[in-house]
Parts: structure tokens; sequence; C-alpha cells
DNA sequence: TGTACATCAGTGAACGCGCGTTCACTGATGTAC
DNA sequence: TGTACATCAGTGAACGCGCGTTCACTGATGTAC
């Protein structure tokens, strides 16, 4: 019996990287970074633990690769959220609240990133600044500021924004401000409350 | 041969309570906590893989304790630091690089206390708030704002300083930001200058 | 002060476990003629 | 279209490893008398 399913399917068992890299997924946010070994994630796909020795060269390369897919879909909902909104407070608040919103939404992916990136990035930021996650969050921050902040103001405060975002991820995540956010109206209007105090350094 | 240390010694065999805490650190900060283990630690410390358990119920309460060191060391430096500066810009600054400072010292400590936090730590914030961390660097901030600001302003501004004082550790740590530190004089000018930006919410 | 005993920190061998990875294999699919 | 063969994704058994934890033990220290 074949799967009904129209997924592509070009090898004669199915996509199984794809496979593996959504099981992979599935563990790490039930159960942890800890759990996700490379035989559990073959059980959780339903294949023998030597069958992701095909798509993946290590455990690394695999949990790399799970890093990765993360942070092009943070990127994507960031460079929305940038396009549905002109330059300014509205823009700096709508990306500001995509960022968090992914973090609280992914929170075991999202610190994997992170740990990830100690290991694969040398340099320091990414080449095509606007195009990276810094990037773009740095940027809608500096955008926001009033237009008389000198270059280098608007850049630390850019820089201010994008680690109190980061922060405010971190914060939520742990449940360390239920009571305020309830207050304020859930994460929505709490992170929006936070983020207007951010970006008008003198 | 007895060492000649003067450490007090109560038991037949030293302090080796504090000698696996101290272990442990070592281990955590040069290896990794994925290395972390009770054997390891043993190791390290010079003992039997057995010997461990007659000070720790298991492993988690290990790292617990280890976590809670690390805790009262950095709420220790933030008091010290609020203490050294009277209210306003000047503590703001203090506090807020006295947190930054221990992170950077104690990365995967740091880490692994937040890990923690969200086991251990039952309600939102701790009782009295005032000798909290998360209190403390709040307060600062808040301390800090122009007299016209409004107490839920005030509040806010504390909470999105306290946010970027996590994601500004986090961001160093991870060496991001390099090529500016060193263009703003090493982590000491490159903290200040960010916090700086901060705390000026309307 | 001296002896008998209780206490308890530390030992070392052993257990069962899940892990990453390798290996020779199987069997379905794709390709050449 | 039909057959022979190459390809290669997936199998299942096996390896050696370090782990957490338990156990009966040893032997130094502290205590009662």
């Amino acid at each position: 019996m074949k799967p009904t399913r129209a997924t592509p399917k070009p090898y004669h068992h199915g996509d199984l990287r794809r496979a593996l890299i959504e099981a992979s997924r599935r563990i790490l946010e039930t159960e942890g970074i800890a759990a996700l070994s490379l035989r559990a994630v073959a059980r959780e796909a339903g294949v023998s633990p030597a069958a992701p020795y095909h798509h993946f060269r290590d455990r690394t390369e695999l949990l790399s690769e799970v890093a990765h897919e993360g942070t092009a879909e943070l990127l994507e909902s960031l460079k929305r959220a940038r396009a549905e909104n002109k330059a300014g407070r509205e823009r700096m608040i709508a990306v500001g609240a995509a960022y968090v919103g992914y973090g609280l939404n992914n929170p075991a992916l999202y610190r994997l990133m992170f740990e990830t990136i100690r290991v694969l990035e040398t340099g320091p930021l990414p080449v095509d600044v606007h195009e990276s996650i810094p990037g773009i969050l740095v940027d809608a921050f500096a955008e926001a500021m009033p237009p008389d902040v000198s270059p280098t103001d608007r850049r630390l405060a850019g820089i201010a924004g994008w680690a109190a975002l980061r922060g405010l991820t971190d914060i939520l995540r742990y449940r360390q401000l239920d009571p305020l956010k309830t207050e304020l109206g859930g994460d929505e209007g709490f992170i929006r409350a936070v983020l207007e105090h951010l970006s008008f350094g003198r």
C-alpha cells in the first residue's frame, strides 16, 4: 500500500532526508536537544539506525542541517515583516515581533541555531548584512531613530535593539514575566510595549 | 603525606563536596556541558566513580548545585555594583557591566544557570525582588530614567534594559561583534556605549 | 589515657543501557542496448 | 518493449564506548565508657 500523499518521492522509499529533518525537529521540541540522537531520529522516522548515514555524514551534519533550516525560516519571516511595513516604528515593531514570535514557537530549535552558529560561522557578521538576521534587526531599529541622530548612535541603538530582542525571547521563554505579560495583553502586547521603549537613544 | 594546604578538611579525605563542584566548573568551561558527566567529574577530582554519591543524590543534583553557586556569585557581584554606585546612570552602567562581565567570564556556567532555572523555579519572579538578579537589573534601569516618566513606563524600560543585557551577553559571547567592539575600546567601552542608548523611553 | 565499637567517606567491580558508527547484505529503481 | 546490469537507499546485526547507578567492601576518624 503506497501512501496517498502527493509528495515528490524521488527515491525508492520516499524523501527520507526531509523525513529525518522533520523527525529531528519533532524530537527537538518535544524531548529536548539531549534526546536528539541519530538513533532516536531514525526511530522516529521509522527506519533502521543505519539509514540516516545515506543522507548525513554524521550526527553533527544532521544537527547543522536542522539549525540551518531554522535560520532560513527565521530569515524569511523577518524579510516578510520588513517588506510588509514601511521603514520606521511600524517596521521596527513588526520585525521585532516576528523575531520573538519565531523564538517562542520554536524554542529548542532557536537555541540550537545559536549554539551551532558558534561552530559554523567563522567570521563576525555575514557578508551581505541586509540579508542576515542581525543585519535586518539592527537596520529596523536604526531606521526607527529620529532623523537628527548620528550614524554611530543609530548603529549602537540598533545593536541595543537587537540585543533586547534576544533577551526578550529568552525571558519570555522561561516564563519569568507571565503576570506582567497578562496585564499587558499577552505576548503581542507585551513585546510591543517593550519595543516602544527602545531606539530612542539621545 | 598530608597536603600542606590550610583548607578545613572536616572528613577523612578533604572537602570532596567542594572539590567536586570545582571540578564540575572546570569541566564545564573547558569541555562544555555535554562533557559534564558524573564520572568525568569524579575523574577530574581524582576519586572513584561512586564517591560523588556520598555528596549528591544524582547527576541532576550536582548540576543544580553548580548552577546555584553561579547564581549566588552573580547576585553578589550585582549587589556590589549597586552598593558602590549611587542611583542613576552610573549605577545602571556599573550593574549592567557587572552582569555582562560575569556572563563573559563564565559562559558555560551562565548558560547552565538559565537552563536550570526552567526546572528549578516554579513561580515567575522570586519573592524578594530586590534580592533577585532580574529585580536588581530592572531597578537599576528604571531608576536611571528621567523623573517625569510614569511608573509603568519606568518598569517597561527596566525590562527592556534587562533583556538587552541578556542579549548583549549572548552576542558578545558568540563573537558576532568583534570589529565594532575593537573600534569602541573593547568589551567595557562597547557595553557602556550600548547601555547609553537604553532607558530613555519616551 | 586506652580500648571497643559505630560511623561513614571513599573503593572498585559490576550491571544494563543507549549511543555513534561500520559492515556485508538486499532489493527496488533507473539505464543501456 | 524486454532483458541484463548498475546504482544506491535502506536493513539488521554487530562493534566498542562512556554513561549513571548499585553493591558489598574497606579503612580512617569520632565517640562512649
